[in-house]
DNA sequence: GCAATACTTAACCAAATGGTTAAGTATCAA
DNA sequence: TTGATACTTAACCATTTGGTTAAGTATTGC
């Protein structure tokens, strides 16, 4: 079936859908650590944390160095800024949404505001 | 094992690790369509396509409206501003990177340029 | 009503994922 | 050199994923 492979932007993504993955991240980006230092927190295996830091380290989110017989891990953020131009394309969308309901807003609290409790069953988005 | 199921950021991301499914929000970008529209570019089988469509509709990304016997998919923007908002905690990172190496390059081409050949054994990333 | 259209659902398969335990490797410290 | 430390690698397992084909379900048009 092979996947990815030479899809960056896939790869990076698959990484970072594991909560624990971006945990990692999140810890890395406080500061450099060790194996055993970002396995401390989790329950799991240190095995199964060593392929996180694989899938991480794949992606490119994350860089190891060995000193002595620790390996430093290092945040590597290329990625993410691919993923931060890929969703800057979508933008537009979420803003777009803020913008009608910004307007619409505008427009019940301008001209005719009377018109407000009889019709305001709107379009009533309030989880923004 | 049970994977998310109450973690939206792990199955956005998820379904944003596939090529196809990128492919479909893409063309969703450019206006609805059915998803026979959808599948059109694709050489996979329609209940392929239908799968990423249930992947991507799982995910909050794209909703359907039954009309008659065509289904009419949307995009939804919403959970790709989860991700920037994900993204946005990294963005001093890869700035701080592009900062360093433009920092780099001034010293470099600054003062001790000679020093450049002996020990251009340095930082060697050239893949950026 | 009957056939075509536009899907979805079911059943299946191979490969990938995320975990385990056990064994291996490299380094430091005594 | 021997043992502990800090990992990684191997082998295994269950579940998920991404595809297939075949069958099922609405809806439209004749």
């Amino acid at each position: 079936m092979v996947k990815y492979q030479d899809d960056p932007l896939s790869s990076t993504f698959a990484a970072l859908a594991d909560p624990t993955r971006r945990a990692i991240l999140a810890r890395l980006a406080l500061g450099d650590a060790t194996v055993s230092e970002l396995a401390a927190p989790f329950e799991m295996s240190l095995p199964a944390v060593s392929k996180h830091l694989g899938v991480l380290e794949d992606a490119g989110l994350l860089s190891r160095e060995k000193a002595g017989r620790v390996r430093r891990c290092n945040l590597e953020a290329a990625p993410i800024k691919q993923v931060a131009d890929w969703v800057s394309h979508y933008r537009r969308f979420w803003e777009a949404q803020l913008d009608s309901l910004a307007r619409y807003l505008d427009e019940t609290a301008g001209a005719d505001r009377q018109q407000q409790e009889e019709e305001n069953h709107g379009r009533g988005r309030d989880d923004d």
